[in-house]
Formats: C-alpha cells, structure tokens, sequence
RNA sequence: AGAGAGGUGGCCGAGUGGUCGAAGGCGCACGCCUGGAAAGCGUGUAAACGGCAACGUUUCGAGGGUUCGAAUCCCUUCCUCUCUACCA
C-alpha cells in the first residue's frame, strides 16, 4: 500500500510510472488525495470538538473538589451538545478512513525506472542467458514420462488421495525432492539467512500484511471453520514475523530462508502450462527474505539475483534472467528478476524463482518500521525471493539429465540423494 | 474442552474514576568521570494523525457501553499463561 503522503508529494510522478502497468493511475491518486483531504479536515473538527470537551471535563473536575457542586452541574449541561457532535463527527471520520484505505487497496506499487514497459510476458526483458543447453538422445521424454518409467512421481495417486495438482512424490523422487530442499537450505543459511520453520496457515491480518489480502482471496484455500489460509507462498508467514514491530536501525538487515509447501488454487489455469510438475496445487519452495534500510535495498536486490545464479550454476541447469515488465509486475513489486531454466524436452522456458523489491509497500501494511539514524521513526524495505521453487526444477533436471540409462544426479545434489542416477 | 489468572511504552513492570501518556527498572542517546574502556553519576528518551510551528487529538489487546470525565467500572470478542482433561 502506498503512502498518502508520498502520493500527494509525487502525484504526477506516480500516474506516470504506472503507465507502465497500462494503468491510468491519475484519476485514483486524484481521488485518494480528495478523499484524504475530507479526512483531514473532519479529523480537524473532531479535534476541536474534543478539545473543548475535555476542557470542561477539566473544569468540572476542579469545581467539584473545591466543593462547588452548582457551578459543575451547570457546565454538565454544555458538554451535551459536544458529545452529539463529537459522535457525528466520529462516524464521517470513519467513512473517509475507509474510503480512502480502500482506494489505497486498489492502487498497485510505483515500478522503478529500470522497469521496461510492455504488456504481457512476452515483453519480459532478457536481461543474460547462461549455460548451455544440452543435446538429448533420440527419444527423450517429457518428466510427465520420466517419472512414469522410473515411478518417481504419481499424480494419478495424488489425483485419487486429493484431487489433480497434488502429486504424490515416491522412492528416488521423493529422495531427490528432499536432497533439493535441504542443498537450497544449505546454501542459503551457508550465505548468512537465518533459518525459519513457519507455519502454513495463516489469519487474515498477516494475509493484508503482505498483500495477498483483498484482492487475491481467491487463489489461496480459505479454511473457514477457523478463518485461516493455506500459505500461497513461505513470504506470508515469514515476512509477518516482524509485522508491527519497530526495529532499531542497527537489526538491519534482517535476512532469513525458510522452507514451506505453498498452496494455490489456480483458478482459470488450464493448458500445457498445466502439463506435469508444470504447475500444481501444492508445491514446495524454499524462500529468502530481507528486511533492510531503505539506502541498501537496491544493492540487496542485487544480491539476491546473484545468490540465485550460484545455485543454477551449481546446479548446472541453463537459465536465464528477466527484468518483468510493467505490465507483468506483480502489484506489490517495484522491480523483479525472474529466473527462468530450459526445458530441453519440452524446448520451453520454466520459472523457478521470482526476486522482487517491494521497498515500503508491504511494510507500510505490516507497520513494519526502524529508527533512523536521526531517532525517527521510518518504514523498511522488504525483499524476497525464491530459492527455489522445487517442481520446475525437478522437471528441469530430470529432463536435461536423462540419458538412455537413467537420469543423472547433479554432481552438487550426490551427497544428498546417496545415489548417482535414477534408473 | 473445563476452571482460574492475565494482556500497559523498544523491552520488563507499577498503577482500581479526574493531578496518568502513565511510577520504577532495562535498553538507547548525550554529558561528567577515565590514558582508553567498563562501572558509577547526571540529563534526556512512546507512537500515530493534523499543524510551518506553538500546540491539539488519539492510543494501556480489539470492539461496544456507563460517566461531565475510563488504563481503572460493565458487556462482547481475540490472544497468552497456570491447573485439570485429552492427545501427535
């Protein structure tokens, strides 16, 4: 959620980087700031209105102790028509303040200039390619065939147990899918992130907290007898550890990994996007977040791209980095770099990590705040992003590592499955 | 799930109707002391909103109520702790 004082301050430089999301912004910055302006003015009635109410508290106060219970009686009367107008008062404060968080709600985060513009993912900015793509045998597969001809993974299984997109992961499979989520812990935790087991439900408060909240009810399961959510993704729980907290200036930065299945309903997601590990239900990732002073959250955006580079590297996968245009970019972003591997069996590109800075969108919801070297009071910026998203990178390495006898076992990953191939 | 206790500032913790934004402590900042540091001593130190400022308003888990006036009394609700029951 954006400021209302920063919209009033950079109004026009506001409508004219969201252009870039093809969102004509004008109209609503305009609305915010009229509606902010009824706030004010209101809140400044009311002020006055309690004011003088508490005046006379005052004064009636002191009549009674020295005795002068006539005098008191009479202010008595006056405080009456205060309190009627402090109460009307009160209730259009109210409706402002609520029609202005709800126009706020609807109003997506500033992209930064570096943000290409465009409309869709085909306009995603490329910003470098590496590794090569290997050249398979005649007669490579898919991982949907993989996983059937070793009996690694199910889905018919998990179509039966749940229902399709939750696939049942068996023997070598579930090993590798293991090995993967403690090598990205590892190398995480190896790179300064604090380690964080979360929960997987979350209330509402955290879900506002990070964003997913109004507008995105629909792609997380609601359990409703208790009024949780099943997470979409480890940054709900993690980021809202420190939702209203006030951090002093030296916490900074607070780094922190963690491992969480994620949850998504996907609704309206059907295709060959769907195809497979593709795209599921349920998902597990490993996750890093940063929470850091506004000066430095560039240079650790920066970082974090690189981090993930050296676990693809490891990996040996080829990959690529985009820059997501405007029209691309999540609602609560200001700039993210999305990783993507090549599916050789597929020849398509699969995304496996997202790493975006929202500077203070999110924690402008969460309250999230530090003291500033001059003792003020400041908001922080928040970062995160994956490393990795474990189903495409299955996909990826059982499909770029096949070979007429098995699939081979990145020479990294070795010491965690205990085995060299899938045969 | 049943019974009891409690939720107060960055943290801990006092406070049962007006003099309470709130004692005391910790932490933090500055100063003194010191060769330097620690200790000690002194001073200061909540947040949000409005205002150029003086200042005003709000906030003692949340929401409602009583009252001229509520951290304090009443109701509702959420959460935490202890005991009991159950249980991975």
């Amino acid at each position: 959620m954006l400021q209302i004082a920063a919209i009033r301050e950079h109004k026009d430089a506001f409508a004219q980087a969201l252009k870039k999301r093809n969102l004509d912004a004008m109209p609503l910055l305009e609305n915010a700031i009229s509606v902010d302006e009824k706030r004010r003015t209101l809140q400044g009635q009311l002020d006055e209105t309690l004011a003088e109410s508490n005046k006379l508290s005052k004064q009636i106060g002191d009549l009674f102790k020295s005795g002068k219970a006539a005098q008191a009686n009479e202010l008595k009367v006056q405080t009456g028509d205060l309190k009627e107008k402090s109460k009307q008062l009160n209730v259009e404060l109210n409706v402002a303040i609520e029609e202005l968080q709800n126009i706020l709600y609807t109003i997506p985060n500033i992209p930064q200039d570096s943000v290409p513009t465009g409309n869709s993912d085909e306009d995603n900015e490329v910003i470098s390619e590496h590794g090569s793509i290997p050249t398979l045998h005649a007669g490579a597969k898919p991982h949907w065939e993989l996983v059937k001809d070793y009996d690694i993974i199910d889905f018919e299984l998990g179509n039966k147990i749940t229902g399709a997109g939750f696939p049942v992961y068996k023997r070598k499979g579930a090993r590798l899918q293991r090995a993967l989520i403690n090598y990205f812990l590892d190398k995480n935790t190896g790179a300064g992130y604090e380690e964080m087991q979360v929960p997987h439900l979350v209330n509402e408060a955290s879900g506002y907290g990070t964003g997913q909240l109004p507008d995105k009810e629909g792609q997380m399961y609601y359990v409703g007898v208790d009024d949780l959510y099943l997470i979409p993704t480890g940054e709900v729980p993690i980021t809202n550890i420190y939702r209203g907290d006030l951090l002093e200036n030296k916490d900074l930065p607070i780094t922190m990994t963690g491992y969480t299945p994620c949850f998504r309903r996907e609704a309206g997601s059907y295709g060959s996007d769907v195809r497979g590990l593709n795209r599921l239900h349920q998902f597990d990732k490993v996750e890093i977040l940063r929470i850091e002073h506004p000066d430095q959250s560039d240079a650790a955006l920066d970082s974090m791209v690189a981090h993930v580079k050296g676990i693809l590297e490891e990996l040996e996968l080829p990959y690529r980095i985009l820059r997501l245009c405007g029209g691309d970019l999540g609602f609560t972003s200001t700039l993210t770099y999305d990783f993507e591997i090549y599916s050789t069996a597929q020849e398509k590109w699969l995304e496996v990590s997202s790493v975006s800075n929202f500077k203070t969108f999110q924690s402008n919801r969460l309250k999230l705040r530090f003291r500033n070297s001059e003792g003020k009071t400041e908001l922080a910026h928040t970062l995160n992003g994956s490393s990795l998203a474990l189903p495409r990178i299955l996909a990826g390495i059982l499909e770029n590592y096949q070979t007429e006898s098995g699939i081979k076992i990145p020479e990294v990953l070795k010491p965690y499955c205990g085995f060299d191939i899938i045969d």
